[in-house]
DNA sequence: CACCCTCGAGTTCA
DNA sequence: CTCGAGGGTG
């Protein structure tokens, strides 16, 4: 933002000419292009700043600011369509402050507390419809809010745009009606077609405002006419081939546009219609046969609207539909009159823009981290950059081919997502913005730790690994912190800098000294110690120590499927030791199995069964289970007799948190009556547990939907326990909640 | 052998 | 959440 405290009256000239050179560019880029290179935050920020600049400094306000015209220019492929009436663009609110703002100025302008109207801000591309009689005259883009590009040819392609309107109520058709609205993809069915797009080597589409535009602006028509043209005069076995891929090309334009939808939302000239409110309006115009959002409500007040804002915030992802913001609109057309219009916004309407989910920032270097089973893993080092609420500065690349993949230099600017609303990720560079000194990443060779020369652990693995499982650093480290995680021995008080802590004073030298620690050892360290008190001499044990201590003697006690995840060997997690425990019953036997016997158990193959027995014939593998042996851990299970199995041969997925459960606790509660408790829903899954999500969306439960999996509550999660899966679905969730 | 699942491993921030 | 890769199935 402008700062003219900062800015004199010279840079701030200066800072005005830049502003409209780079929101000029990227208007014509945006209308051009189908491919904007500055992101609509970005551009809005942009704009942001430009206004307010000229708030500041209104000496530099000329008729070629971007703030005294709308849009952009037309692209010459298109007949030029005027508007009935003026498309006007929408003023921004980037903050509930800014929202505020707008709405003590409505207050203000009016004297009293309007009804709103509160609706989403579809992240689409706006059109104008105009009907005559009931029929479709023209579908034209905005344009420049003045004139438009005529898509009309498109329309009979598309089914969200009525051909034809029709009252259901009986009411009579108006003569004139000329609407607005968003024109956009549905999230799931963008997805569908990018996935096909790049199915057949084309390049994927950035988003889906982006492909809605690409589809929109097909010259159809045009291509029908190449078509019969081609047909009439094509002759030999070029001619065919040359119609089948132009037959081909025109039913992909077309299974495009058969996938766009329609969102109404304003009403422009208009003959023989009473409209007295926007809801109002709505309604009318879903009872012609135009498609209106479902979502949109009138608050009585500010507060109304600030929960509307807030719980979409919450919910964004859940829509079908991208969503950029939420769109509040004064409901009485009377009191929009009141209010009018500025040059090019109305005062009666804002848009508040939720924080942007891509953002860009510098990737900055390209470390590796080495890993608990020497698996080396490049992740990027970004400028820290706030992305849908946190701010992120790390992301992990997987691997080198990875990095290669995404075509990411050291130095360039990157585009960062969250995906799934929680995991960073690094889309890509922003290749306009390259200066030519960004450098390639490049894969160490040896060992950033240890320096033992890298290595796959097999011909064509994408991994490479550190092979100095033994004395690492890294590797050490950790396994050491992994012997403690949740899925193994569960023990509180040592996290990273404990184990840290441990290897740096010698305390102990790998995992199998964990269970000699004696709590005179941890006084050598400082770690582990808080100064003495009133009447105490020496160095004392801190309360970490002691929860620690007291922890691992604990863990001398738990089931053996977690000792078998515990001791790190490769390819044994939680569910596989859970197999191995069940079918073997101590450490001893799993040891003493041959690779056929270990093999033998459901969902162990070749490599598995190979590694595991490997890994007993390493003697300082060996040695570790005999430190824990001697140090009281137990490795066998009680041969304990399991009780009733009512849900054997049922695969259950949990999602979100169940009241009177712990994540595992519940997964528990329903392995122990013999249910297959699964990580991710698909068509084998019997019945999703959908618990409380925080209000998060859940990928699950959407997957569950799609697969037609049934969806049941915590309730549901009780019956299972209770009386079974058909008790359990009772309690199904409706499909759209 | 190609597919679909499932598992393993690494991972971010508050 | 992601990718990579193992296991099982048809």
């Amino acid at each position: 933002m402008a700062d003219d405290t900062v800015i004199g009256r010279e840079g701030a000239r200066v800072r005005w000419a830049e502003l409209v050179d780079a929101i000029n560019a990227a208007r014509s880029e945006y209308y051009q292009a189908d491919a904007p290179r500055l992101s609509d935050a970005e551009y809005d920020a942009l704009f942001a700043e430009l206004v307010a600049l000229e708030q500041v400094h209104p000496e530099l306000v000329s008729g070629e600011s971007p703030t005294q015209t709308v849009g952009g220019q037309r692209s010459e492929m298109f007949e030029p369509v005027e508007h009935l009436q003026r498309m006007y663009s929408l003023d921004n609110a980037f903050s509930e402050a800014e929202l505020q703002a707008w709405l003590d100025r409505v207050e203000s302008g009016l004297g009293e507390v309007p009804q709103l109207l509160c609706e989403l801000k579809i992240d689409g591309l706006a059109v104008d419809a105009v009907y005559v009689d009931g029929r479709l005259r023209t579908l034209a883009t905005r344009g420049d809010g003045r004139v438009g590009e005529d898509v009309t040819f498109n329309a009979r392609y598309i089914p969200a745009v009525p051909q034809r309107l029709a009252s259901a109520a009986g009411r009579p058709i108006p003569p004139l009606l000329e609407v607005r609205g968003e024109i956009f993809f549905a999230v799931a069915d963008f997805e569908r077609i990018n996935a096909e797009q790049q199915d057949l080597g084309l390049p994927a589409f950035a988003n889906p405002r982006n492909t809605a535009a690409g589809s929109l602006r097909q010259r159809v028509d045009r291509r029908e006419a190449e078509l019969s043209a081609a047909r009439a005069s094509s002759s030999g076995d070029r001619g065919v081939a040359k119609i089948a891929r132009m037959e081909a090309e025109l039913a992909r334009a077309r299974v495009r546009l058969d996938g766009l939808r329609l969102t109404v939302h304003g009403i422009g000239a208009v003959d023989g219609l009473e409209i007295t409110r926007q809801s109002q309006g709505y309604e009318v115009l879903a009872d012609l046969g135009l498609p209106v959002s479902e979502r949109a409500r009138v608050h009585e007040s500010a507060d109304g609207v600030r929960d509307f804002v807030a719980y979409y915030g919450e919910h964004r992802h859940d829509v079908e539909h991208e969503i950029d913001g939420v769109v509040v609109k004064v409901d009485e057309i009377a009191l929009q009159r009141r209010l009018g219009e500025t040059s090019r916004a109305p005062r009666w309407a804002i848009a508040y823009k939720y924080p942007p989910d891509v953002v860009r920032t510098r990737l900055l270097d390209i470390p590796v981290n080495v890993g608990r089973t020497g698996r080396v893993t490049p992740y990027a080092v970004m400028e820290p950059v706030r992305v849908a609420g946190s701010t992120v500065a790390m992301a992990t690349l997987h691997n080198a081919y990875e990095v290669e993949r995404k075509g990411v230099l050291i130095g360039d600017m990157v585009f960062l997502r969250k995906a799934g609303d929680v995991i960073p990720e690094v889309l890509g560079p922003v290749v306009e913005e390259r200066t030519g000194q960004e450098r390639p990443f490049v894969m160490p060779t040896r060992c950033p730790e240890c320096g033992t020369a890298l290595r796959p652990e097999k011909e064509g693995d994408k991994d490479i690994r550190c092979p100095n499982t033994r004395s690492c650093p890294a590797q050490l480290r950790e396994r050491l912190f992994h012997v403690a995680s949740r899925q193994a021995l569960d023990i509180e008080g040592l996290g990273y800098k404990a184990a840290i802590a441990l290897l740096e004073s010698g305390l102990v030298a790998d995992e199998g000294d964990l269970f000699v620690l004696r709590p005179d050892d941890l006084l050598r360290s400082p770690f582990f110690t808080r100064d003495p008190g009133k009447g105490e001499s020496g160095p004392q044990l801190s309360e970490n120590a002691k929860v620690m201590l007291a922890s691992i003697d604990a863990a001398r006690d738990r089931p053996l499927w977690r000792v078998l995840v515990a001791l790190s060997i490769r390819h044994v997690g939680a569910p596989t030791a859970t197999d191995l425990a069940r079918a073997f019953g101590s450490l001893d036997a799993i040891a003493g199995a041959s690779v056929e016997d270990l093999a033998a158990v459901d969902g162990v193959g070749p490599v598995v069964a190979h590694a595991v027995h490997e890994w007993f014939a390493e003697d300082w593998h060996r040695e570790v289970v005999e430190k824990w042996r001697s140090g009281g851990v137990r490795l066998a299970d009680e041969p304990m007799d399991v009780g009733p199995q009512p849900l054997s041969g049922i695969t259950v997925v949990i999602t979100g948190s169940l009241p009177g459960f712990t994540r595992e606790g519940a997964a528990e509660a329903a392995v122990a009556l013999g249910a297959k408790v699964a990580g991710s829903v698909s068509k084998t899954t019997q019945v999703l547990v959908q618990g409380d999500d925080g209000g998060r969306t859940s990928s699950k439960r959407a997957k569950a939907e799609k697969l037609g999996v049934p969806v049941v509550g915590p309730d549901g999660f009780a019956a299972l326990l209770d009386a079974g899966l058909e008790a359990a679905l009772e309690h199904r969730l409706e499909e759209n909640a």
